[in-house]
DNA sequence: AAGTGGTCTAGACCACTCC
DNA sequence: GAGTGGTCTAGACCACTTA
């Protein structure tokens, strides 16, 4: 490295990317320890740890005590994506936000629903179910369990006006959740939410989230046909 | 804080959650500058930094400089996958992979194909299909574009033994990607692929690479009915 | 103009792990 | 035991933004 000018983290890593991706360190192999790579590229170890950090993390390295930093066999590709609220959703891709509660009550889940929570939580769950919709026509169908128990004063919510992903953000903390994707038929009320014909391909995000071991809630979005979930690596 | 022992960056991280969500500091409040809480922590700056950089890029602070640091008022959640080989996704699930090439050539691609790698590219790309299997049945139906101007020798490779997504990993490197997912109904090929109903919702992953500005690849992965796509917020 | 976060440095100690 | 990455420190300068 003859480099001239200022050598920030980013530097570094585009340098060493740039070797990796040149094959002077192929899959596989060892890169130097921190400190020469520091020497020879004119930083300090800092300035390498950091640059390091982030291509272990984006799954380009392998890193271990002791055993040192290697170029990963198989890269890992990853990718990351957010999570908005519907209404900035809708509202962010430049249409009216709309939402229609169609049900609130307190009820005992079915078996499907149970099965998601795991973990103990109460015989009966709030229950509610609402319509997003953009520009006058729905967007998505929400389906959702809450766990009274793990979020004090849900029971006198009021969702009618509030979609409840907004309200719990505001007043429930999550620590840990799990999200699935599938694809699923309509039924029969899909369809006519939707307005589509029964069995029409729809995509679902099914969404379970946690408080210190505590099941908060379960919803099901199940988004109108020609849904698209779009993010970068 | 009057704690005693080391203060790491985690336990900085952890107090300020903790703060947070105990509305000490509120959605939308600033919080105190690094300097302040370094103080009030017993630590160094750096540590404190270390610590709200990792909570704004989880979404939960808002950092801006000279402004200062807030609660983020809706925290974006956010999920991050791996996206695994498809035989490292099959065999990790306990299942035996194989692997079909249906066809190889060199074609044109149709408009929607060429859509999707914008930007520049020859006329003539290559094409592969194939099925991934888990168990001897059909976990995944592959159809790939490659664009050779990118990714010299692709011409020449051989995708019967070799899935071409292994094969890229190891010849093209890759600086930029996008991913779609969507829910979508069977044809005909499909419906004959799967053993499942022509109309059947079926998951499919639109991914689209490139390497500084050049379209790489661009490949459709079609799933199985009742596949899903399961990650951690 | 001034205050904030972003980053680099040089040094240090520690935890982990492999030999 | 020894070498590696993980992390903390104290200080410094800079970039950016807002008042």
């Amino acid at each position: 490295m003859t480099g001239a000018g200022p050598v920030g983290w980013r530097d570094v890593r585009d340098e060493v990317l740039g070797r990796i991706r040149s094959r002077i360190w192929a899959p596989g192999d060892p890169i130097p320890n921190e400190s020469d790579l520091a020497r020879d590229l004119g930083c300090s170890r800092g300035t390498v740890n950091r640059a390091l950090q982030a291509l272990a993390d984006a799954g380009i390295l392998e890193r271990r005590r002791r055993a040192g930093t290697r170029v990963a066999r198989l890269p890992v590709r990853q990718a990351r994506f957010r999570i908005p609220v519907l209404r900035e959703e809708i509202e962010a891709a430049g249409h009216r936000y709309g939402y229609r509660l169609l049900s609130q009550g307190f009820a005992r889940p079915p078996a499907a629903a149970r099965r998601g929570l795991r973990d103990a939580f109460p015989e009966e769950l709030v229950h509610v179910v609402a319509i997003h919709e953009a520009d006058g026509s729905a967007y998505a169908h929400e389906d959702r369990w809450i766990n009274p128990d793990a979020v004090p004063g849900v029971r006198g919510a009021d969702f009618s006006g509030l979609s409840a992903n907004e309200w719990l953000l505001r007043h429930a903390p999550i620590s840990d959740g799990e999200i699935v994707f599938l694809a699923r038929e309509a039924g029969e009320g899909e369809a006519a939410v939707f307005g589509c014909a029964p069995g029409a391909a729809l995509f679902r995000a099914e969404r379970r989230t946690w408080h210190q071991g505590r099941p908060v809630t379960t919803v099901s979005l199940t988004f109108r046909p020609g849904h698209r979930l779009e993010t970068t690596i």
